[in-house]
DNA sequence: GCCAACGTTGGC
DNA sequence: GCCAACGTTGGC
C-alpha cells in the first residue's frame, strides 16, 4: 500500500465537499501535470491511503484522510470542449490524462498546518516542504504518514 | 495582490 | 537542443 497528499484549493473542492459528494466519492480530475499524471496512472492503487491537503487558503495544511478506491484512468473531461480543463491534445484512443478515484475517510481532529509541518525536523525531507514544489499529487513515505498522525494527538 | 519558482510552448 | 516568453501555482 502506498501514501499519498493531494491539493486542493477548499474554495473550489474542500474536505468538507468530498465529505459531502455522493458515497462520499469524487473523480479526482483536472491533473495537467505530467509528474502528477504518472503517479496517478502507474502507482496509485486502490485502497492507498491519502492525507487531503488545503492550499491557496488562509491556512494551508493537511485537514484530513481519504482512500483511493479506483486507480488511475482515463480523465474525460480532457475530450469535453465545454470542461474547463479541455485538452484538444487528448485524444480517448490515447489519453493525455489521467485520474482516480478518492473516498472521503475522516477530518484529522485538527488541522496539521503547513507551518507546523516544517517546524517539525523528522519531517524535513517531505516532497511537499521541498523548495519551489508545486505538485498537487505527490508520495508520502509511511515514515512521514505514521509522523504526521502522531502530530495529531498531540 | 505580490512574486518566486516552476512547467510548457514555440521560434530559431 | 536552446532559451525567452508566458502561464500557473501557492505561500505570504
Amino acid at each position: 500500500m502506498n501514501y499519498w497528499l493531494l491539493k486542493s484549493e477548499p474554495d473550489v473542492f474542500g474536505i468538507d465537499d468530498l465529505a459531502k459528494a455522493p458515497k462520499k466519492t469524487e473523480h479526482w480530475d483536472g491533473v495537467r501535470n505530467y509528474q502528477a499524471r504518472n503517479f496517478m496512472r502507474d502507482d496509485m492503487n486502490k485502497g492507498d491511503q491519502v492525507f487531503f491537503y488545503h492550499s491557496n487558503c488562509a491556512e494551508p495544511g493537511i485537514v484530513g484522510i481519504a482512500e483511493i478506491v479506483r486507480a488511475g484512468y482515463p480523465d474525460h473531461t480532457a475530450f469535453d470542449p465545454k470542461e474547463k480543463y479541455f485538452d484538444p491534445k487528448s485524444d480517448p484512443d490515447k489519453p493525455r490524462w489521467y485520474m482516480v478515484d478518492v473516498r472521503y475517510r475522516r477530518k484529522l481532529k485538527r488541522p496539521i498546518t503547513l507551518k507546523e509541518l516544517k517546524e517539525n525536523k523528522g519531517l524535513k525531507s517531505m516532497k511537499l516542504l521541498q523548495k519551489g514544489n508545486r505538485l498537487s499529487v505527490m508520495p508520502v513515505t509511511e515514515r512521514e504518514w505514521r509522523a504526521i498522525l502522531a502530530l495529531e494527538k498531540r
